[in-house]
RNA sequence: GCCGAGGUAGCUCAGUUGGUAGAGCAGCUGAUUCGUAAUCAGCAGGUCGUCAGUUCGACUCUGAUCCUCGGCUCCA
């Protein structure tokens, strides 16, 4: 039979040769490293043999597909030391995770006995031995109801397994057992136990089963695995840096906001140096906005609740609204969105074709009820400001209009040190309003507009929302974590709901299309990504402090005072650390702190009317005329240099 | 909301089997005037998240409640 390589390359093999005996033929380095395979599409382990003409991929530890087989088999290699520990435990699901940041791979268990840490320790002891033992990974096929009866068989009680055996298209199941272990599993696994050097399991959570929160909550318990210790510390470390750079430790060590208890959760409170960075923010934001055509508008954070009655936001999204508030026998909402706002002052006019597009941008404020557990410091909040605008045109216009939000957006988020976007476009659901042209014409632009940049990006078969299709931009921060930021969404319900239209050139009322947009998503969260980004070194024109200056001793003190005075004229973030403490102590408070520029002074400075210049994270960098350093600051900040 | 873990000084944390609390940093005072990441000494600072209960006595045990953290679900 002829196998057939990735690059094109053809060879002859006996009939009967198994994907790992092909591993060795090309190299040793290959069968050591091989994990599993692909055959004419369909993922194999190695060990099945092939049978005829093969179109033949084989994956180790570097490929994507290679690493998912590894932490799905580590989840095997997980659950098997449970049931030893545990042989009354039930399991339900155990996937690999690949995408996740910290863990990679879970297993779902149904057990009385709650798992602490003491008891991930003797799972991760109980798992080390069965690396030892190198125990093999072995495939068995069985028709599904020998397949049912067999897992009866072994459990009369195991609900987990017998309802998804039930509910699999496929008539023949798969199990896969190492040592005395077995698992009901499509597979592929990889060769063997031993293949798995080094792993750890970090937490045990509580899970829905499927998700569903009217099902028992299981216990999960979440693990990382790697084929060398070497691979292993370096992802603990990322786990650690991950936490150094986490945007409420930081924001609480350089003072940039908090969450008062007396005020409530998810509820934010900027503080002067968060308030001087979201105050940039916005700035850039307006200015950007004015310049591309925007109107800036403001609304109120509360309507009558007829208002969401309209907008059918009473109905759909009741869920995760305020109770409404009643004043004079008449009920008010505070308001979870500002889309309605924004149609009523469009609706305040008989509209032309020749006004539009329409284009309201406001940052509003809106509140969501989140439900307590989900909380998580600036990136889900109850309370937060939407970088909101809405853009209301004719269908001659959808097209540059989203090539122009495109733009703005990628424009936007690289001023912060955004490079690498991951772009997702979401088309019809199955449940949706509007008709089913007007989808596939949004649809269309959208997909033009990804296509006319040359972004790459992924489309979410029928992960739309019923209202209509969208755009999300998720960007990539410094330690390689994905955000889900911008958004471009088009709506075919809120205009019908609140019969809005513009008067074309034939004299007709026709219905406008709208879409809704956010760049940075939320303020708050945008900030929190911020944060985590740069892990608090922010760039000179953000730095809520640009310069500091530090006398050496208090003879200069009134140099430096001077030199604050010059700065700050300029425009300059500056202060002065006048305290009687050591040079030492200055510099390591202003690194801490890290603030971009610390001009030390001293008598030799003094007398020469120059500065000593130390760059956050670079140290000295020598001496300067004080007018070069501010021209050279001046110049970072007005160009908004991210470095 | 649910499962699990927490809440002790401004911050980070310790507190053994119930006998009314400790450290480091920060703060204040004093000494020190110093050259690129922590000078020394002294002082002050706490209803041990909140409310009940058990007990002669509760930071410690029990219950309720609020908040935080890790997840489930959802999303800006």
């Amino acid at each position: 039979m002829k196998i057939t390589f990735p690059d094109k390359s053809v060879k002859e093999f006996d009939r009967g040769t198994t994907a790992l005996q092909v591993a060795e033929s090309i190299s040793s380095r290959l069968r050591k490293e091989a994990l599993v395979a692909e055959a004419n599409g369909r993922m194999i382990d190695l060990s099945r043999p092939l049978n005829e003409d093969t179109e033949l991929n084989i994956y180790t530890y570097k490929d994507a597909k290679g690493q998912e087989a590894f932490w799905h088999s580590s989840a095997h290699l997980m659950a098997s030391a449970i049931m030893k520990l545990f042989p009354e435990a039930k399991l339900a699901i155990g996937p690999a995770i690949p995408d996740d940041f910290s863990a990679k791979f879970y297993y779902d268990i149904d057990l009385d006995h709650k798992l602490s840490e003491s008891d991930l320790e003797a799972i991760e002891a109980e798992m080390q031995k069965i690396v030892k033992e190198d125990q093999v990974y072995q495939r068995k096929e069985m028709p599904r109801a020998e397949a049912i009866a067999y897992i009866k068989e072994r459990d009369s009680n195991d609900r987990y397994k017998l309802e998804m055996a039930g509910e699999f298209e496929d008539e023949t199941l798969t199990f896969y057992s190492h040592g005395d272990f077995i698992d009901m599993c499509r597979g592929p696994h990889i060769p063997s136990t031993g293949k798995i050097k080094a792993f750890k399991l970090l937490t045990v959570a509580g899970a829905y089963w499927r998700g569903d929160e009217k099902n028992k909550m299981l216990q999960r318990i979440y693990g990382v695995s790697f084929p060398s210790k070497k691979l292993l510390d370096e992802h603990l470390g990322r786990i650690e840096e991950a936490k150094k750079r986490d945007h409420r430790v930081v924001g609480k060590a350089l003072d940039l906001f908090s969450i008062a208890e007396n005020i409530g959760p998810g509820l934010v409170l900027w503080h002067p140096k968060g308030a001087i960075i979201r105050n940039l923010i916005e700035t850039t934001w307006k200015d950007m906005h004015i310049r591309d055509g925007y109107d800036l508008v403001y609304t109120p954070h509360m309507a009558r609740l007829k208002l969401w009655e309209i907008s059918g936001h009473a109905d759909f999204y009741t869920e995760n609204m305020f109770k409404p508030n009643e004043v004079e026998g008449d009920l008010y909402q505070i308001k979870p969105m500002n889309c309605p706002f924004h149609i009523e002052i469009y609706r305040g006019d008989i509209r032309s074709f020749r006004d539009l597009p329409i284009k309201y941008a406001e940052l509003g404020s809106d509140y969501r009820y989140e439900r307590s557990g989900v909380l998580h410091g600036l990136m889900r909040v109850r309370g937060f400001t939407m970088d909101d605008a809405h853009i209301f045109c004719t269908p001659e216009q959808i097209h540059e209009q989203i090539l122009e939000v495109c733009d703005l957006s990628i424009e936007m988020l690289k001023l912060y040190g955004f490079n690498d976007f991951h772009i997702y476009l979401s088309t019809r659901p199955e449940k949706y309003v509007g008709e089913p042209e007007q989808w596939d014409m949004a649809e269309d632009a959208l997909r033009k507009a990804l296509e006319e940049r040359k972004f790459e990006y992924d489309v979410d078969e029928g992960g739309g929302a019923f209202y209509g299709p969208k755009i999300d931009i998720k960007i990539k921060d410094s330690i390689g974590r994905l955000w889900q930021c911008s958004t471009i969404q088009f709506d075919f319900n809120l205009p019908d709901r609140f019969d809005i239209s513009y008067v074309d050139s034939d004299n007709k009322a026709k219905r406008p299309y709208m879409v809704h947009r956010a760049i940075l998503g939320s303020l708050e969260r945008f900030f929190g990504v911020l944060i985590e980004h740069y892990g608090g070194d922010f760039p000179i024109w953000l730095a809520p402090v640009q310069v500091r200056v530090l006398p050496v001793v208090d003879e200069v003190n009134e140099y430096a005072d001077e030199l604050v005075e010059f700065f700050k004229s300029a425009g300059v973030r500056v202060e002065s650390d006048l305290r009687n403490e050591k040079i030492g102590y200055k510099i390591r408070e202003a690194e801490t702190g890290k603030i971009p520029y610390m001009l030390i002074v001293g008598k030799k400075e003094l007398q020469e009317g120059i500065v000593s210049v130390r760059k956050h994270k670079q140290g000295d960098t020598g001496s300067f005329d004080p007018k070069e350093v501010l021209a050279e600051v001046l110049r970072k900040i007005k160009t908004k240099t991210v470095d």
